[in-house]
DNA sequence: CGTCTGGTTGATACGACTCAAATTTGGTGG
DNA sequence: CCACCAAATTTGAGTCGTATCAACCAGACG
């Protein structure tokens, strides 16, 4: 009884990729765009859960495209404070254009196990070349990436706790939704409260509080690695969230695939 | 008796425009590229102080190229908390690829008088087929921008007031610097006390015992929208500040222009 | 069954905010 | 050149949000 009535009718075709849905949140592909960004997953990797995938320092080589679990950016500080800047979730890609860069000013860490592909320099050429809505497709989401950097600055500099906290959830919920994962009004969840005090700039002790706040408001319930948000617009006006920086409607429809 | 000692040295050529000495720190630049960047600045526009070059909601056309005075990029809130999520110096390019959105999600604003130039999608497009070298040093470019946005998310989440504010003079210090417009350990400060609020997270008020206090410890100098920095090393130690997020020590310099 | 990681609770401390007023600066027009 | 005004900076007192520290608890796992 599990049936996801919420995602794309998808009847007997083979399952889209995450990216694939992703990108669909910008411009419908053609089956062969799909196809070509399907085959991007021949050089995969498993990545044991709380290890690093690159750190600082080291050169940027690859690619990386999230198949499956969560990781994220982060930055520290000589003291031993860590701020992660970015929550990476299937579909991700990362460090697209980085090989400009000589060495990584920051590290990618495995949240969950994790399953990535390693896409080369000259795979991911060939896609854009032969691909053009896909390329397209790729920009936005780089824009994208750029414009929720902005809005976490936002969420750091001038958000109360409980609303940052809250708007970070919300943020999640609905990328998570753009790639399928989510069921009805809940999905996995598997950031750790400590993950959660690191990315908003708060402690974990903080942060515990701060979701039994947004709990006992009927706002959301995190428990057991799964979120569930009984009324979205209720924690959309608690968290201030404003979608537009996820640029989610469809704003290369002209450049539609024909069915 | 201001003879600029610091900068690259000139003899008689024309002045290099900012953006060039910005991308020189990347790769050098052949005579050629430097004069297609000069050719940008043929569709200029003032903005006065205080007023906005672009707002959230608008259609985003044109890429910018800030020529003279500072900018900043900012999102508001509904509680009418604003917050800076970057500050725009000559040389800094805004909007590269934006034309693939169909709507800004933040707002531009002029600190100071402004002197822009408009440049379209099509100049953009030649200047990239026809300079690969500048097309390479704008990815490197962009690559820079992204860190920086890194930064700040650190800079906001985990560090205190007092290495948030030093964070943030050191590293508007270093990036005039790259465009030669600093003059020995000071350079023109234009932003007031409230940008830097907005900027970091803080109050103004705050920002201004922080001020104090980082002048007390001989750290730094503002007054009269001119900022002195006496000791460049202890106010990297206080700032925790790590400029390799910068990437400025020509990483592209394999594909230098021969002399 | 014991260990470990993550979550929860309470008491206390402090950094940063708020509010309000005074002062200085910079710009403008007489 | 001075008088005036608005904007920016500075100061002080009091408050509040979030951090800190230290236990304790609950599941997950071997």
């Amino acid at each position: 009884m599990r049936t996801s009535t919420l995602s794309t009718p998808n009847n007997g075709a083979p399952p889209r990729p995450a990216v694939a849905l992703k990108l669909e949140a910008f411009t419908r592909l053609s089956g062969d765009d799909v196809a070509a960004l399907q085959r991007l997953t021949r050089n995969l990797r498993t990545i044991e859960a709380r290890r690093d995938l690159i750190r600082e320092g080291e050169v940027p080589v690859q690619t990386h495209l999230i198949l499956k679990g969560w990781a994220c950016r982060y930055k520290s500080l000589p003291d031993g404070k860590r701020q992660i800047v970015s929550l990476l979730v299937p579909g991700d890609l990362c460090d697209l254009n980085n090989h400009v860069l000589r060495e990584m000013d920051h590290s990618i860490g495995a949240i969950t196990s994790l399953k990535v592909s390693l896409i080369s320099r000259d795979e991911m050429e060939a896609l854009t070349a032969e691909h053009p809505r896909v390329a397209q497709a790729l920009i936005w989401d780089a824009l994208v990436d750029q414009a929720t950097q902005r809005e976490w600055l936002l969420n750091l500099g001038q958000r109360s706790a409980y609303s940052r906290v809250a708007h970070l959830m919300l943020e999640l919920f609905l990328r998570l939704r753009t790639v399928g994962l989510t069921i009805g009004q809940s999905c996995d969840f598997p950031a750790t409260q400590n993950d959660l005090a690191d990315a908003t700039g708060l402690t974990a002790v903080h942060v515990n509080r701060m979701l039994q706040e947004l709990r006992a408001d009927g706002l959301l319930e995190l428990e057991r690695r799964r979120l569930f948000i009984p009324d979205l617009e209720a924690l959309r006006t608690a968290a201030m969230f404003n979608p537009n920086y996820l640029h989610l409607d469809h704003e290369g429809r002209s450049l539609d695939a024909s069915v």
